[in-house]
RNA sequence: GCCCAGGUAGCUCAGUUGGUAGAGCAGCGGACUGAAAAUCCGCGUGUCGGUGGUUCGAAUCCGCCCCUGGGCA
């Protein structure tokens, strides 16, 4: 029989019966995962690299109120945006919620954006040592300092190998390379070599990916984030930089930040700074697109066209 | 009505003395192994307002017309 639950007797993934809901920015995936859980009695799951951060309530369009009291969801907002949030912190998230048991009894249904959470829940991910502070702040200085190129060719020097897995522009791997490397004396490319164990067990689960039409998922944007402006959003910004945080942190990269900042400091008209915001977010859209129907596999089903998606349809 | 400044890519504009055009933004496609709403790579998508003329050749020079903005009436 085949019980919802934690499979502990080793290796091959540990949740069983896991529903994931993969899908751009604004394609109704939250309204999808609420109505299954409603319907099966699980817990939501956030699988969103911005929905974890407390504050940003609005702008990261977090499920609230009614939602929260319909189904129980975890891993939202859990997070101040003073942290670093990070794809391993969530995984150590995640099987610290199977480990309490609070995945089993129905099924756990995964619901966000962010393709590498997905990657990290099916393959697992290999167990890098953390970095110390001094050597992440030494290299990200330097980066900014120095610039990519200059870091790509010390990388070429210290590890040839993975330099030449990667563009010289690419400033952010290639200081994750260096930072490891330093860190552990070991190539990354090692590291990325012990994979990790799947974190869900591959044969009970079900794979969703929202695929909507783009004009229809454009209209989509603009009006949800008119509705977010209408909801508070400028309070919210205006709460998170009373906070004064380094704007280097994931949560000051959410999308709306940067530019409402701009137009409450005067910088630009706040109708500019919307169409900003909207264009980030169809631009990020689009980014979430490629990577699924691209690096998902063929196990994933494909839904979505002019029809909304619906939970009796899975 | 007259004078001036403009009409070039979806938008804002560049285009030397004539040789059928190029930047930024937008858009499109792609990559992605611990910042992923991040980071990076690739791609010009065009009746050069219209029409006649000069010329081997016109976005560039000339005439007329249309449109937009400003000024004078």
């Amino acid at each position: 029989m085949a019980t919802s639950g934690i499979d502990k007797s080793g290796g091959e993934g540990r949740i069983r019966n896991a529903i994931l809901i993969a899908g751009p920015t604004a394609s109704g995936k939250s309204r999808l995962a609420l109505d299954l859980a409603e319907r099966r009695g699980g817990a939501v799951v956030n699988a969103d690299s911005m929905q974890v951060y407390s504050i940003l309530d609005v702008l990261t369009a977090r499920p609230g109120g009614d939602d929260l009291r319909r189904a129980p969801h975890l891993l939202y907002g859990h997070v101040a945006p003073g942290v670093a949030y990070s794809t391993g912190a969530w995984l150590r998230d995640v099987i610290s919620l199977a480990d309490s048991g609070r995945l089993s009894g129905s099924p756990p249904i995964f619901v966000g954006g962010t393709g590498l959470y997905f990657r990290a829940l099916e393959e697992g991910i290999s167990e890098m040592p953390d970095i110390p502070n001094q050597i992440r702040e030494r290299w990200r200085y330097e980066l900014a300092d120095k610039g990519a190129e200059k870091l790509h060719r010390i990388l070429m020097r210290e590890d040839p190998r993975a330099a030449m897995m990667l563009r010289a522009g690419d400033g952010q791997r290639i200081v994750r390379a260096l930072e490891v490397l330093e860190t552990s004396g070991r190539s990354i490319l090692d590291w990325q070599a012990e994979r990790g164990k799947p974190l869900i067990d591959r044969e009970s689960a079900r794979f969703v990916v929202i695929e909507p039409d783009r004009a229809d998922l454009v209209a989509r944007i603009d009006r949800r984030f008119d509705g977010m402006i209408e909801a508070g959003a400028l309070e919210e910004v205006k709460a998170l930089a009373a906070l004064n945080l380094d704007p280097q942190l994931p949560a000051m990269k959410a999308i709306g930040v940067r530019e409402i900042q701009a137009a409450l400091a005067g910088e630009i008209a706040m109708a500019e700074a919307i169409e900003r915001a909207k264009i980030a977010t169809r631009q990020y859209a689009k980014r979430q697109s490629t990577w699924f129907r691209n690096q998902l596999g063929p196990h994933w089903l494909r839904i979505g066209g002019a029809d909304a998606p619906q939970a009796r349809d899975l």
